[in-house]
DNA sequence: ACAAAAGTGTTTTTGGTACACCCATGG
DNA sequence: CCATGGGTGTACCAAAAACACTTTTGT
C-alpha cells in the first residue's frame, strides 16, 4: 500500500500571494524583490514554501504574516499553478491566494526590510516566472466576487465615505458609474451605517462617514451585490 | 540558490476529479472504488497521482482518459486541498478538477472494469478522506458556471429537447423554473438552433430536437446566460 | 376519447439607467 | 463670493415573474 505512494514523485509546494490595496485612488498589489534569489532584478509575488505540518490557507496566512506582520487578512485561494517548467530551478506547484488589505493598516517598516512595494495594477513591472498570469486570474476573480459580494470593503479602513467606495469600485471594474445610482443601491442593501462625523480636510465640504454593518453583511453573502448584469458598463 | 529549494520539504501531489453526468432525470457523479487500496469499502473520486513531467491539467486530463476513455472532455480547475491530515498514510497536497462529460459517451466496460458508478447527488455514498467537502465546492461552483455561462450543454447530449434542457437546469439549482420564461429566456440567446427531427417514445406528442449553434456560443461566453438573479428562487 | 407531455402570449412588477441641480464649506 | 466636491429625485425602459390554455399523438 504504501508502495503506491512511494513509487510516486514528490513536488515542492510554493504559495504565492496576490495582495490587493486600495490607497483611495487606484487598485495596487504588493510585490517583492526576493534579495536572496539569483532573479534579483525581478519584482514577484509574495510567496514562501508549504511546511510539512500545515495546510494550504495556514501557510498562506503564515507567510503573509511573516512578510508584512498582518494576520486575519481576507485571504481566498484562487488557484494552482503546476506547469512542469514554470520554475527553471525546480519542478514546483503554486498555490495562489488572493489578499485584501486595508493599505492604510500595512506595516511599513516591514515593507522596507523586505523589499517590498505598492504597484498600480497598470503599471506593473515584469513579474517572476508565471507570476503576470497569477495577477491576471486574481484580477479577474476579484471582479467576480466584487459583483456578487460585497467584498470591497475588505480594502477600505472601518470608516469611509461614499465618495471613497465608489472611488473603490470605479478601480476594481476600470470603468466609472454613476454617482446616484451607485449610492442608491448601496444604501438599499442595508449595510452600511452612517455616522455623525465627517471627513475632514479632503473636501471642502466633507463626506459623512459610514461603516459596515457587520450583521447584514453576513446575512447577504449571497445576494447579487452589485448586479453588474449589464456588460456595457464594464469595461 | 538551489538550497533554498532542497532544504525544503516536498509533497506527493494527486488529481482528483468531480465527474459530472445528466441522466434525463438527475445529476450525478461518477465515483469509484479503488479495488487496490485498503479503503476497499469506500467510494472516493476519480483520481491519480502527477508525474514529473507533466502539468496539472495535462495531468486531470490524463487519469480522465485512463479512467474512462474519453478525450477532450470539459475539465476545470476547482481548487487544492492540503491538509496535513487529509491523507493519513501520506501528506497530500490534492488538485480537484471538475468535469462535465454527457453520460451517453461514456464507455461503459471502461465503467465496469475500474468499479465505478454514477451516484445521485442527494444520495452520495460516505466519501474517502475529505472527498465530500470536494463534491460541495464542486456543486457550489458548477452552479455559479450555469447562471453565468451557457455550461450546462457539456452535459448533454449533441441533440436534445428544451424539456430535457429545463430538466437539466433544475436539477443544477434543485430547483424549479417556469417552463415558459425559460424557454423564452434560451431561445432569446439565439444559441439553438432547432432541427425538425421530434424526440421518439418518451412523451406521444413529441418534443423537437435543438442543437448548439457553436459560434454563438462562443460569442457569448461572457454573458449572464440565465440571470438567476431572484434568490427566492434557488433553494 | 382520454391521458400525458409539448408548446405558446400577455400582463404586471421590478429594477436598471439616464440625467441636472442645489448644498455646505474652506479659501 | 466662489470654487470644489457632496448629496439628492424622477422619469423611462427593459427584462423578470406570474400566470393557463391549446395542441399533438399514442394508447
Amino acid at each position: 500500500m504504501l508502495d503506491l505512494y512511494n513509487k510516486q514523485s514528490k513536488c515542492l509546494v510554493a504559495l504565492d500571494s496576490i495582495i490587493f490595496g486600495f490607497d483611495g485612488e487606484e487598485l495596487k498589489i504588493l510585490l517583492v524583490k526576493r534579495g536572496l534569489q539569483e532573479n534579483k532584478e525581478t519584482w514577484s509575488l509574495m510567496g514562501g514554501w508549504l511546511q510539512e505540518t500545515e495546510g494550504l490557507n495556514e501557510a498562506a496566512d503564515r507567510i503573509l504574516f511573516e512578510h508584512t506582520g498582518l494576520k486575519d487578512v481576507y485571504l481566498e485561494q484562487l488557484a494552482a499553478f503546476g506547469n512542469p517548467k514554470r520554475d527553471p530551478v525546480m519542478r514546483t506547484v503554486s498555490v495562489t491566494y488572493k489578499a485584501l488589505i486595508n493599505i492604510v493598516d500595512y506595516d511599513h517598516k516591514l515593507t522596507n526590510k523586505i523589499n517590498a512595494k505598492w504597484f498600480s495594477l497598470k503599471k506593473l513591472p515584469e513579474l517572476l516566472f508565471d507570476h503576470s498570469e497569477m495577477v491576471s486570474l486574481a484580477v479577474e476573480r476579484l471582479r467576480a466576487n466584487a459583483s456578487l459580494y460585497p467584498i470591497g470593503f475588505e480594502l477600505l479602513p472601518d470608516k469611509f465615505t461614499l465618495p471613497q467606495l465608489l472611488n473603490l469600485y470605479e478601480a476594481i471594474f476600470d470603468t466609472t458609474f454613476d454617482k446616484r445610482n451607485f449610492t442608491r443601491k448601496l444604501l438599499s442593501t442595508n449595510i452600511l451605517t452612517k455616522t455623525d462625523e465627517k471627513q475632514k480636510g479632503f473636501s471642502k465640504k466633507g463626506a459623512f462617514y459610514f461603516t459596515l454593518n457587520k450583521e447584514k453583511y453576513k446575512d447577504t453573502s449571497s445576494f447579487n451585490f452589485l448586479s453588474l448584469t449589464n456588460p456595457d458598463k464594464i469595461l
